[in-house]
DNA sequence: CGTCTAGTTGATGCTTCTCAATCGAAGTGG
DNA sequence: CCACTTCGATTGAGAAGCATCAACTAGACG
């Protein structure tokens, strides 16, 4: 429930605390104050191939980002929760797409051009440096999970890695339906209830909240499945 | 055949042209001159988890990056060819592994930390940053074929993006082996040989020099099974 | 000329997908 | 307040794609 503002503390290394970035004689300021902008469940934020003028910090909610092929398969790269900034893009339009998992509330900073905002701040042009290459690590462990991985070492990482993410030590809340987490695995919704229900039978979680929230009953052994 | 020199023009957008990073007045410089460093193939750059003191750029011959599951499964994240730079990291450690595919000539550039780097030189820090996001893009097309495509689709795509890569138009050269495309492409060596002879029966593509280079017969086919 | 390594080809099986039915929870309207 | 609808999730049966295991081929090298 945290509705308040910007500077809320981010938890994960994707997300760029924006302070620091005030005082700067001649240009504008690039991304200090933003605006606040609500999304509700399943609305678009934006959309691949769209001019980026601005990107995003997740206030409340979640979103996830990815891309569509022509014939409809989709790969969820990320979800974004709380503090998580999205949409920053090396070129003009998006290259990938942005939607509401649930309600959502973002700011949204004018996005300017990396030479001023760099040369302006170098400490913010360094944070989104190091961003960045947390992005780029997280998504090379999502390429050994998406290339080599079985179902159950898929679900058993997510499962870890949001409960972590969440810092909900021993559950994972689940805000996204299992479409959502099928696309973000490589997998299909039917292969992900049917692990899911696994686990069950092998004492390893244990479903709650009409199955959004799964408690970790053995997280050592949801460990070893990771490989 | 290019052994020269670090001032090779890249033709892909990671890769960052280290000119104009000479004049600094009070810091010592960053990342100017390098160390030029010799592997063998299959020879180790460095391995995950080592202290990483520099970073490289590709003089002459392929590099491959990745990670390995703890049973020897492996995912190559990314060829690297002349021109690229690799290597860099947010943390203190390699986060991946790099090895020489064939006879590889890097430079090797003292990192120093990002503030000093783009403080001294903003232009330099906005290329890491451009090069990082164009990274992180390939990485997110990179998790649709590994996520949703089929073994033929990742294929095609593997093919032509070498081919436009290396900018020999209507060929791809592969100085990497089987076993390393279907660690790139989430597939086993035998699946990499058996579509490659398939899409020579449909007269998609022709193998010269051994298998080692793979002639686009038909772009426009091969475009097609991108999905 | 034998050995070694990389690649190709074949037969078989397993994991996951596909198609389809069912279930359950959350509305919605009479 | 209760059928009715709807949407998401689960479960089942069968099919398919790719992996696995294994044999074989072709260069490369001493």
């Amino acid at each position: 429930m945290q509705t308040f503002n910007a500077t809320h503390t981010s938890r994960i290394p994707t997300a760029i605390a924006l302070r620091g970035t005030a005082n700067m004689p001649q240009r504008p300021q690039p991304a200090a104050s933003g605006v606040r902008r609500t999304f509700g469940r399943g609305e678009e934020i934006f959309a691949e191939g769209e001019r980026c003028s601005v990107f995003f910090k997740v206030v409340s909610g979640t979103v996830r980002t990815g891309k569509l092929l022509a014939d409809g398969r989709r790969q969820i790269d990320t979800f974004h929760f709380p503090g998580d900034v999205f949409g920053l893009e090396s070129g003009e339009t998006h290259r990938f797409t942005a939607e509401a998992v649930d309600k959502v509330v973002v700011i949204a900073y004018r996005r300017s051009n990396f030479s001023g905002l760099v040369q302006n701040d170098p400490a913010f042009g360094e944070q989104l440096m190091i961003s960045m290459l947390s992005s780029l690590d997280r998504a090379h462990d999502h390429m050994v999970l998406l290339g080599r991985k079985s179902a159950v070492e898929k679900m058993a990482t997510f499962l870890l890695e949001i409960a972590a993410r969440r810092a909900n030590g021993d559950r994972a809340e689940l805000p996204m339906q299992r479409t959502d987490i099928a696309d973000h695995l490589g997998l299909t919704i039917e292969t992900v209830s049917r692990t899911l229900t696994q686990m069950v039978r092998d004492g390893l979680i244990r479903l709650a909240d009409a199955g959004r929230t799964v408690i970790l009953e053995d997280k050592a052994g949801l460990r070893l499945l990771c490989a």
